[in-house]
DNA sequence: CAGCTGCTACGAATAACTTCGTTGACTCAA
DNA sequence: TTGAGTCAACGAAGTTATTCGTAGCAGCTG
């Protein structure tokens, strides 16, 4: 079967994966400190427990500071959000939610042609 | 100043938003019986009175079943929700949002062509 | 007016989320 | 071998989300 598909990380969840994302592998001090002064370092340690249970990360236990790394890749967590997103707020439809990406922030000319070109790309074929 | 910017709505109280938007006003009942056989009265109500607090919906209590809207329009909070996931998710960047909404579902040739048209006419001027 | 009905309000119970303080184990050097 | 430092684990506490049971009030009907 498909894999148990995670649970949707929540948004302090996806700060953390976000450095795991930009560091490949990290231990709780790397996390802790990436994440800026905000966050204390038993709360860092706190969350990639419970990420860990949740499978949203992975741990090596085999150095003494456990390392860690994430689960899932950015892209795929990334299209995971936006598909919850189309489902619960956009009945799914594509084309509503770009609208409303484009919308809601300017997009440089350079993003736009981006967009342009993928267009074109999935039209033709 | 601007709006106050109300909070996000949970999942719940965006499958309640939903059903306001469909409906323009409704009452509880309305509400609850919208939401199918899965949800009992008093969590309807109790969800529309919470969302009244958090300014969610505006209610009419002239009548004797209290008769409730919502306070943003879908559009409006669909370009809220996709902001913050553009901001927590994707950096800021739209076209990877785009890319990963075109990528996690397949869009029908007519929903290509309104966003190619957008693009176009967001590129043209 | 007594009682039924439809509705709101209150509050409890549970679960998840978030943040830390504290503890105990292990390591290294003096 | 003891003291300082590093780190994981535990557990508590505060907050928000979610779901209902119960109570009480309005108005209608007989």
């Amino acid at each position: 079967m498909a894999p148990p598909s995670l649970p949707k990380p929540t948004d302090a969840e996806l700060s953390i994966l976000q450095v795991l994302w930009r560091l490949g592998t990290a231990t709780v001090k790397e996390v802790q400190e990436s994440l800026g002064s905000g966050t204390g370092y038993t709360t860092a340690l706190k969350f990639l427990q419970i990420m860990t249970e949740k499978g949203l990360v992975k741990r090596d236990e085999s150095q003494r500071a456990h390392v860690y790394q994430a689960s899932l890749s950015k892209e795929a967590t990334q299209r995971q959000l936006v598909t919850g997103l189309l489902q619960k707020a956009f009945n799914g439809s594509t084309a509503k939610l770009v609208m409303q990406a484009l919308a809601s922030k300017k997009a440089s000319p350079k993003e736009l042609a981006e967009i342009r070109d993928l267009i074109e790309q999935l039209t033709g074929k």
